[in-house]
DNA sequence: GTCCAGAATTGTCCATGACAAAACTATGGT
DNA sequence: ACCATAGTTTTGTCATGGACAATTCTGGAC
């Protein structure tokens, strides 16, 4: 009934494919009826039995979903026109400019050297400094690490290789600055289902070197536990990532009620891919979505805070 | 329809509770079919709405179940008699012979001193050395972590917090060893679906001193990956890692797989809390059930293959 | 004590219907 | 020409109830 793969790499069962896609099996059951795809073979007992061609094709479908294309629109084009669709939306390549760094990390995760994928990224991590690391390297390489995913130029693999190094040479350089106190102290994490870390980690890199305090709590903290740790803490701040694929309903809830069951006086910050999607405004909450826009938005929240104090005569604790 | 949380942390949708608890949707549903419980209220909509108790006893419910408890028998328990079969399922409590440790750092945890736990680990690790510090001291902590957790004297924030410190303390150690070359090469990484990512920290820490090579694809690597993977890279040896929820049909589904994809020569070693319920012999497959034994099955792999390569006149590349 | 067949338990899948939120589109006012 | 608003289409999630296979339990037979 439900071996997790039955043919050796040939068919897969719903569960399966919505593993490896993301999609949930009501969705895909929902895209059968509507769109007449996928439409997998079914095995002796009827349970659906997806091809590996229809689950990459699924994939594709996703990826564009996550930066704004509906399922209608692109279900019934080939993978080929999906791959094109992508990299027009994410505009015109300027690879012209700098694309050697890309080019030479791209080939370190081809040809499976994690040693040598190791030494460039610290190497390059240590002439260029922690936060000009994060804004103008890792930045463009997440962008060409995804593409060339996109385009099967990258396995699935090789992308977990690339993000394991680059938060193990993040996370080494972060902890080689002081962190026992600071101002302000900030709270970082993500909403539960949203499993990527690299983006606090960035985040961290940028806020520490300013002489922030952060408080990591990993990925997947759910919200009550959030507004609870967020207070035993007394934190000033909560940062919160998003990647592209979170589900922008899930987010804005989420942030509403946090920011309800926050005090006025902690700022909430969301970033990430996802943010760019978000039409409404949220409230009482700071959208962050270029992480370039951190270090400016910390000033401005430093200076803003500097003010009320004053007025308040209270010092900061 | 599908707010995040409705009421300011009162009611929960079936997506909610699904995320809280990592009971499937239609397992939720069906169990109210069957057992009466949970009986969630209704929306003008007709959705369910769960509320917080539904959810905390569903969450030990799913605990029990992770350590080989039937839901039949123990729904119809109050959440205090869950408890207790927790308490009674870990066995007799020895925390008699060394707690002191374990005290300490929960109340660090208690008193949210994220400096003072950095430090705490750092010390003992430094102390007792990597090894010892990941057998004799994470083991038991990640024990009383879970039960405190389970009593309720520890929040899931909380929890949080040590797994991350306790990261990013092991990522620090395990760097300060040269990593470039050694044998055996041992590729690392979990199921889809398994998120837990300290057992392989674990792992590596135990290995990396014995001159291993160890690569780390992170957590989540799909099954044709990471056969991929372990070809690309020449690995010697493939180690996955289940914590205790990860459903066992699918584990010993994905390892008979795997083990069928992999060449003969490559070793393959499961090991995490799931391992222990483990029934049948999974032929190919070295089971760890005891991270403790890992050392013990690296040397025993070393002296196997010695005689393998003396046999065959080939040298180990 | 060990082994096996039948019974009970349990999770996953299926089909279809319903509906609300979000995205898109057209229309009328300034 | 531009913008707001109301209507329409698109899309995801939930509900119900039936089915069934895999696993675990249980009561004998040896």
């Amino acid at each position: 009934m439900h071996n997790l793969i039955e043919n050796p790499g040939l068919l897969l069962n719903i569960s399966g494919v919505e593993r490896e896609t993301g999609l949930s099996k009501d969705v895909l059951r929902m895209w059968e009826r509507r769109y007449g795809f996928p439409k997998p073979g079914r095995d002796d007992n009827g349970e659906r039995q997806y091809m590996v061609e229809e689950v990459a094709k699924l994939r594709a479908i996703k990826r564009l979903m996550d930066v704004g294309s509906r399922p209608g629109k692109i279900i019934h084009s080939s993978l080929g026109e999906l791959s094109a669709l992508a990299e027009a939306r994410t505009g015109p390549r300027r690879d012209v400019i700098a694309p050697a760094i890309e080019r030479d990390i791209l080939t370190l995760l081809q040809t499976h050297d994690a040693p040598g994928l190791q030494h460039a990224l610290a190497n390059m991590l240590m002439r260029q400094g922690l936060q000009k690391f994060v804004l103008e390297t890792i930045t463009p390489l997440n962008r060409a690490v995804g593409e060339a995913w996109m385009r099967g130029d990258l396995q699935v693999f090789e992308e977990h290789l690339y993000t394991e190094q680059m938060q193990i040479a993040l996370r080494a350089a972060i902890n080689a600055f002081p962190r026992q106190s600071g101002s302000p102290r900030v709270l970082l994490t993500t909403f539960p289902g949203e499993q990527h870390g690299l983006g606090l980690l960035m985040v961290e890199a940028l806020l520490v070197p300013e002489g922030t305090q952060c408080i990591s709590l990993g990925v997947q903290t759910p919200l009550e536990d959030l507004r609870r740790a967020a207070l035993a803490h007394k934190v000033h701040l909560v940062a919160l990532s998003f990647s592209a694929a979170f589900p922008v309903r899930q987010a804005s809830d989420g942030l509403a009620m946090l920011r309800r069951q926050l005090p006025q006086t902690m700022t909430l910050w969301a970033g990430g891919e996802m943010t760019r999607r978000v039409r409404k405004t949220l409230p009482g909450v700071v959208l962050i979505p270029d992480i370039a826009a951190t270090i400016g938005a910390l000033k401005s929240w430093r200076t803003h805070w500097a003010q009320v104090s004053q007025y308040l005569g209270t010092a900061d604790r």
